[in-house]
DNA sequence: ATTATAAATGCAACAATATTTCATTTACTA
DNA sequence: TAGTAAATGAAATATTGTTGCATTTATAAT
């Protein structure tokens, strides 16, 4: 699941995407590929004090049109960003899968394996995109509730 | 659907959950019940320019509270809050519905009607609540799109 | 390797929003 | 009708989103 990426493997995907192979956003990179959850500007900006707060903004918008990572709203609203695992491109995201927010420690998963069920809409609404918010219990806060 | 409320029945509403009859809190009610789409906090503060911001700010949130209304947040991470239809009460809210987000008009429609189908989760997470948003055209948009 | 240039960064400044404090007003109770 | 607790409005602060500009940096061309 967890793939181990290399220095190398995210200077290609800037590359890829036509960007220049920066420190702060090959370290956001990295720091992305490390977790399984979600993150929020707050949180980069508190690991990454030294990188300035518009900077990591910009990076963030820039990855988000190049496809890199979506942008999914917790329970408070805050932005949190993830990787997109699946194919996305610019202007073309396909991240209808399943977030899971934990009302415990409030991280946000992205459920990739999962897959929307089908659903029918009412006359006229015609949807283009699909994103479930589930909330809960995250398998290890679930697992210390005992 | 849309149920034509009267001022006495707004009033009820506010006695049954031992709030106080105000008018900011009457017109709050109102404006949200004769809409069929979600409110944003920005769109009450232009039509009841005459109410303080921060009075809106915590009428919104002790109906959240209330569970009378619930928040929404719309592709922008804006919230907008909309009148619970269903079987909501304080610290419970039933809002597993779906939310459609146009994304020509901007407005956030709550399709009450409409049920989730089941989900399985991975092993370990316990979900409480569900909300599936899709976004596309609503069907005021796709009618003039033609 | 060196230089030119276009892009990315950091900083300052500004805008919008969220939130707290407190004095005043208002709705309800006795 | 008076007393009280709650709600409002206004000011002030905190946080977040966003833009402009000077400086730095990565890359392409020489």
């Amino acid at each position: 699941m967890t793939h181990a990426k290399t220095t190398y493997q995210f200077e290609d995907l800037l590359d890829k995407h036509q960007l220049k192979k920066t420190a702060p956003r090959l370290r956001v990179l990295s720091m992305m590929y490390s977790k399984n959850t979600a993150t929020s500007q707050p949180d980069l900006e508190s690991v990454m004090h030294d990188i300035d707060r518009v900077t990591l903004y910009r990076i963030l918008n820039v990855f988000e049109e190049k496809g890199i990572i979506h942008k999914v709203f917790d329970l408070n609203g805050t932005a949190n960003y993830a990787i997109c695992h699946s194919n996305c491109g610019a202007h073309k995201h396909h991240d209808e899968h399943v977030h899971f927010n934990c009302t415990n420690c409030k991280n946000v998963y992205c459920l990739n394996e999962l897959t929307l069920p089908a659903l029918n809409l009412p006359g006229g609404f015609k949807a283009e995109g699909f994103t479930l918010y589930a909330s809960g219990l995250c398998s290890k806060c679930s697992k210390k509730a005992n």
